[in-house]
DNA sequence: ACGATACGAAACTGTTCCGTATCGAAAGGC
DNA sequence: GCCTTTCGATACGGAACAGTTTCGTATCGT
């Protein structure tokens, strides 16, 4: 049903994403509280009805940034339980920087515990993301490398919670020997055991 | 210098809990951002006059019902390890209920990355919070029950961090059995190694 | 050329909300 | 009894902001 025909000035795409990307440089620096509308059209070098011919509110428009700012992590598969979990844990892929990344991630968290359609992208989002680890702790248990009996959703936990605890709470940077020394202590705490 | 007569009708100095209280609630409810100070009046059964005599803006009380919404925790000492670890990332004092917290929490997160005046209180918060467990940490160091090279703040991080996760990131439900998981699992891999 | 649509900019509308002022009543000291 | 201060309640000024509309211009298909 695509094949209506298109007339009049097209739309310019390259806006779409300008916008977002306005919206979530701006949501880093004032907060999702201290956005507005016009300072958007404004970064963006937009009018406002161009954002409202795109998005029908505020929220609308939040809950697209949110989805977009932060791709997919690609599942490693090294060999190595080490190696899988290094390269899974080094960085996240986004428009963002860190340092703005660290701001945002918290304004939406704090919006998901109010707004419900918030919630529910953000749920997905974290879905998304425990998907390829799971994998990952998966063959290390096949392979030998993870005691069987360890709950998995707490590793999962053990790994992921003092990156972003660091990233959200404590605010410390997140270097390779923080990152290794992480996963050093919980392979450590998970191996199977030498002995029963 | 206290020694002013003071004239006139005494405050009364309930209504101040009473209004750090309903904040709070409200925070829980709303969030920060939707929070007016005419429902805060509202709920605390006061006039707003009554919350403007106490402190000068949203921003001051705001600041004063964070800093008035977690205890400090107490410092335990049974003389081992997972005795004192286990009672204190049991549970956490406050006038709040813990479904509450876990909304307030995230909103106090997002305004500190936004607002200095809340960094610095939440900063103050988060250390005061981290100096209990680091005692723990510490004996047991001496004791022989920890790895003496291991970094104490990962270590910190580690325990911490989890609680934390599924407090504020997954909304999982924090009971002893997890509580014990992680403690097992960190206390192992941080563990004076059987042999060199 | 012409109609249709998109564009940035700006003005406009209606609402929300902070902070202040004012009211009559209540609660203390003198 | 009088004065002072606090109380809850309500009204108000002023500012900020979401969303709409308008204006003049640019860019497409026909």
């Amino acid at each position: 049903m695509n094949s209506e025909v298109r007339r009049g000035r097209p739309r310019n795409e390259a806006c779409t994403g300008e916008i977002l990307e306005a919206a979530l440089h701006l949501v880093a620096e004032v907060g999702i509280a201290g956005l507005t509308m016009d300072a958007v059209a404004a970064r963006a070098g937009v009018g406002k009805a161009t954002i409202y011919r795109r998005w029908t509110s505020k929220e609308a428009l939040m809950l697209d940034a949110w989805m977009s700012c932060v791709r997919k992590p690609p599942a490693p598969d090294t060999g190595t339980l080490l190696g899988d979990l290094e390269a899974l844990l080094g960085g996240i892929d986004s428009p963002l920087s860190d340092r703005e990344l660290q701001r945002v991630f918290p304004q939406m968290i704090a919006a998901a515990k109010v707004n419900p359609e918030v919630a529910d992208a953000y749920r997905a989002f974290v879905e998304q993301r425990r998907a390829p680890l799971r994998a990952v702790l998966l063959r290390g248990v096949e392979r030998g490398e993870i005691d069987p009996t360890a709950d998995l959703d707490v590793v999962q936990d053990l790994f992921v919670a003092p990156l972003m605890y660091r990233w959200i709470v404590t605010d410390a940077p997140i270097d390779e020997t923080v990152i290794r020394q992480i996963i050093a202590t919980v392979t450590a705490g998970i191996a199977v055991r030498a002995t029963a």
